[in-house]
RNA sequence: GCGGGAGUGACUCAGUGGUAGAGUGUCACCUUGCCAAGGUGAAAGUCGCGGGUUCGAAUCCCGUCUUCCGCUCCA
């Protein structure tokens, strides 16, 4: 089953009636955009994130960790750009309705929107007469500004309190720590500092169940290296990431990498590649891998007067390193895995089972205990008390044990462990792996292990 | 923000001026005992919200909110 062929609306239809994902506030009629992760999203979530940070940060030879606040001193976004760049000049045209970017018309038509004000801007593209994209009018809504940052204020009252911003992106916070991540970690360049957290971007619009939403997870990492080794960097951490995806199962025909032509580089970067997925709605950006240069570490010099030099005692040089940044959303790669996984199958009498062949490392249940009656139900939930003190388990006793079977399917429960009338006999349980009809006879003592085991990644 | 659809139990929908319904799901008990369909029963809806018309509004009118799909942006 091709992931365009899956549908969106499904997918959150499950997720929600499994306790995934809900839409948010609901009870006051929902708020755009915003989701709210259930019981088994929650799970979800948190073994991805768990598996990149082992990956990323505790298994890396290079890396390490830090969490860094959301506030941060605006001078931060000053210096980083986010004040300027985030700021961009849209105007509407009123005869199609349709939205452009007024810096975008004017390089269009030759000129060079570089300097000029929102009121100039309006006035070049009225003088020179540029016309819609769309449908050719020349008639547009003055511009407006939109600062994609979301504004607030430190301090009881408006009037007097500074206005700070949330964070638009957790790199400024590794950037900003640089200096003390490295003189307390005792790292030699090349290292990375690698952060879990949440950002936020006004969008103006976001869509597509959890693929963008306003609030959102990135995991990242910024990598310091020598300046003329980035390129080698860059090559190694691209082929890093591939393979930490395809590690947790998704599926090679479902993600490709673009690197980005010159003309489509950011204003700091040297070279970027995207990771896209094929999502229902069809390919989008799951990862960027960008070269970052030595741009935000001087910039920060600059703006704050400090010295972000780095001191290589190897060869006595002073330099501000490159960094290689591969940024990742929680929301958006958690949809990747979900839309990969998800699967139905159609049975000879004509059912259709939904089964999530999620990876176990990812799996939010790792196995549900199901005794095959519920007169059984004592000691099976003994051995459901064991299970839970490795990973996280599931006991159901309620109904047809081929229903419970399916339930756990749907959820993506790799295994399912049955115990059945001669458990009391021989001392042993059935387990049933999520896929196909495999089923193995395991000791009652010995299920956690086995288990345990077959979730490594 | 603009344009176009849509709001009735958890889900899918019926109900077009006169007592709010069905199927699925959920829960309880019984039954069965290894891959979703057995039996009995139960819980669950201010019909998005506010106002108007009317003897009477889920239904007609106005407003509003929310949501979905497009447009510009991004991890």
């Amino acid at each position: 089953m091709d992931n365009t062929q899956k549908s969106m609306d499904k997918l959150a239809a499950l997720c929600k009636g499994r306790g995934f994902i809900y839409p948010g506030s609901e009870i006051y009629g929902g708020f755009a955009n915003t989701w709210d992760y259930g019981p088994l999203g929650v799970e979800l979530k948190n073994n991805i994130k768990a598996a990149w940070w082992k990956k990323f940060v505790r298994e890396s030879p290079y890396n390490v960790g830090l969490d860094s606040g959301i506030l941060m001193n605006p001078s931060v976004w000053q210096a980083s750009g986010h004040l300027k760049n985030f700021n961009d000049p849209l105007m509407d045209c009123r005869k199609c309705k349709t939205r452009h970017r007024a810096d975008q018309l004017i390089e269009a038509k030759g000129g060079s929107p570089a300097g000029m004000d929102f009121e100039q801007m309006g006035a070049w593209i009225a003088e020179n007469g540029v016309p819609c994209p769309a449908c050719g009018a020349k008639d547009f809504t003055a511009i407006r500004q939109f600062n994609m940052m979301f504004k607030t204020f430190q301090g009881v009252n408006e009037d007097t309190a500074a206005a700070v911003y949330l964070r638009p992106e957790t790199a400024q916070g590794i950037f900003v720590q640089f200096k003390n991540v490295q003189r307390s970690s005792r790292r030699k360049i090349p290292f990375g500092i690698g952060q879990i957290g949440k950002s936020f971007r006004n969008e103006i619009t976001p869509g597509n169940f959890i693929f963008r939403t306003r609030e959102f997870e990135q995991m990242e990492m910024q990598f310091f290296c020598k300046p003329d080794t980035d390129l080698e960097w860059f090559a190694y951490w691209k082929e890093f990431c591939k393979n930490w995806l395809l590690g947790l199962g998704m599926r090679e025909e479902s993600l490709r990498l673009r690197d980005h032509s010159a003309e489509e580089l950011s204003h700091y970067s040297k070279a970027t590649t995207d990771f896209e997925f094929l999502f229902p709605f069809g390919w989008g950006e799951l990862w960027g891998l960008a070269d970052r240069t030595d741009y935000d570490l001087t910039c920060h010099q600059t703006e704050s007067g400090e010295t972000m030099e780095y001191f290589d005692p190897e060869t006595n040089e002073k330099y501000i390193p490159y960094v290689i940044e591969p940024s990742l959303g929680v929301e958006r790669v958690l949809l990747a895995f979900l839309t990969d996984a998800y699967d139905e199958e159609e049975l000879s009498d004509g059912d259709i089972r939904t089964v999530l062949r999620l990876h176990p490392a990812l799996a939010p249940v790792k196995c549900a205990v199901l005794p095959l009656s519920k007169k059984l139900g004592g000691e099976a939930s003994k051995l459901y008390a064991d299970l839970q003190k490795h990973f996280n388990a599931d006991y159901d006793e309620a109904g047809a044990i081929g229903r419970r079977y399916r339930r756990q399917d749907e959820i993506g429960t790799p295994f399912c462990v049955t115990y059945d009338f001669d458990s009391l006999d021989d001392g042993c349980v059935t387990v049933r792996e999520r896929d196909g009809m495999t089923q193995e006879r395991v000791p009652i003592d010995g299920a956690a292990a086995y288990i345990t085991e077959r979730l490594a990644y």
